[in-house]
DNA sequence: TTCATTTGCTTTCATATGAAAATATTTCAT
DNA sequence: ATGAAATATTTTCATATGAAAGCAAATGAA
């Protein structure tokens, strides 16, 4: 028995629920960044470099999910300030390859340990079954967003 | 065996995996609401007063996650567009309600059958017992971050 | 080769944002 | 009652943001 536009629930509805756990969650982070000298979006962006070496910035925008003309900005404040450095490819120089400084090493590894810190908190209320499902699930999500056939957590970029 | 900061691996760190299908989320959107005239941050506003009904600015805030000021900015335009209206209650005059207007809701119940097809595309990756997991995680992760007793969905504001 | 198209990044520009200050109302202690 | 503190919203101000335009390199077609 249908009534109508009644049927839709925001309680229920999977992007309000993301959103504000999204939202609460870069909260949390507080000031644990701006310690170090970085922003929420600058820690996003020297973490993938971390993670995943040396990249384009078009790269580094899909994996962080940052507008290619914040990219820009952030990564040239960066830069400035000696934590990245960017460099035209010789092989494609239309790309802009940007890898990590000594500095911008330091600051990830600096703040890690307060992330994971972070993260085990986060996770005080979930067992560990109920964690690695939540974990999984999000990814499984976020594949199908991409358009990706699934590779269970290998991240592979399209391109 | 530890290695240090390696320990720490973005593929497998809860604030990025949410925060990344938040992003996409929010884009999959697309133009669904600039065609009926809102935006993102208003619809959320105005589901939110569909939901449960005239309520305080500071709740309204609280709901949609957005920020005081921007709440004023945001309810402001909606008041001169007359999709909302702001009324100090007679019982306490610091505060603000603000109720959907028969045009804002009228805009809601517009849009209402699109975001219901969107989070079935959405699902569709998912089984339903998955999907409902998938959702009391989240409720679990915000109730959590709030520091809101557990209620099972219940989604009562503190105060 | 030459020109048109695509790709990748940057710049410009107009708008959206949040932190802190300002304002107004209510509550609390005396 | 009276002043001090707390609460709720708005305003100000400095900054962050994304869309679209601009530019440069690479690719493809003739």
């Amino acid at each position: 028995m249908s009534d109508g536009p009644r049927d839709f629930h925001l309680e229920q509805f999977l992007p309000y629920l993301v959103h504000r756990v999204g939202s609460r969650l870069a909260d949390g982070f507080g000031d644990r960044f701006a310690e170090a000298g970085v922003s929420l979006q600058e820690w996003r962006i020297i973490a993938v470099l971390y993670e995943y070496g040396p990249q384009a910035m078009g790269d580094i925008a899909r994996r962080t999910s940052i507008n290619a003309s914040t990219m820009t900005r952030l990564i040239g404040g960066m830069e400035r300030r000696g934590l990245v450095k960017r460099e035209r490819p010789v092989a494609n120089q239309r790309s802009v390859f940007v890898r990590l400084l000594e500095d911008g090493r330091r600051t990830v590894e600096d703040i890690i340990p307060d992330v994971i810190a972070y993260e085990a908190d986060l996770s005080a209320c979930f067992s560990e079954a109920e964690l690695r499902t939540f974990k999984s699930l999000l990814a499984k999500m976020f594949h199908s967003l991409t358009g990706e056939r699934e590779n269970d957590g290998a991240d592979r970029l399209a391109g």
